[in-house]
RNA sequence: CGACACCUGAUGAU
DNA sequence: ATCATCAGGTGTCG
């Protein structure tokens, strides 16, 4: 996970941790970057995984509709899933985007495509 | 790769070509040894390559099975995949073995570390 | 069926 | 130190 804004790389998670699965880590990165955040701020918020960008801006809003349960199933990593959503909807100026994992020996460079895919997207 | 019999070294695959990927020369280098044998030969053949190593000794069966596909899209450089399987199975004396690979400029050395090594499981 | 990520192991090249 | 080429397994969703 990558946090911008206006164009800087404020911070980045890159850590490791072989006790929890990637999801939730996916989550709590994600968590960790919404919660650095006041309500009205403006940020792009880069994450890799799929699954937290699907969650987040598409299936969320269904699964609380339906009282938080999937078409095939529960939903997992609840405790995660409603969390990060709630602080997502708190900040309606947050986006949340996806990129393509880098390569852990790039990361410099990798953080470098960030800021300008950034520049230019908002300019 | 080397090969071995009643503990000499019999010949030794050294060569080098960068028009072809390592993995495709792992497998053509195995082929190659499994050609110069006949089909009750008792032989030990060592290779650096594990992708070699567990293609012939565990995954190929199941690719078999599978109509040679795997998990996740294809056996890559199935040809030589599906050769070498055969090849292998013809000659069911023929051992397998995996080797760390060895440094160049220590073949000599490499050499009789591994009729050392082949005589002492052996013996 | 499809997509993304994570972990592990191994080799090759400069 | 960094590039690419290979495999198996698990976590998750539609």
């Amino acid at each position: 996970m990558v946090y911008v804004m206006d164009g800087r790389i404020l911070a980045s998670d890159h850590g490791e941790d072989p006790a929890t699965t990637n999801n939730r880590m996916e989550f709590t990165a994600m968590i960790h970057g919404l919660e650095m955040l006041g309500p009205a701020e403006e940020m792009d918020v880069y994450t890799d995984s799929q699954l937290v960008v699907n969650t987040l801006t598409q299936w969320a809003a269904g699964w609380k509709r339906n009282g938080w349960k999937r078409r095939d199933g529960e939903v997992k990593n609840l405790d995660l899933v409603r969390l990060a959503y709630e602080l997502f909807l708190e900040r309606p100026n947050v986006r949340i985007r996806w990129i393509k994992a880098h390569d852990g020996s790039l990361w410099n460079e990798y953080a470098d495509a960030l800021s300008t895919a950034y520049l230019r997207s908002e300019v």
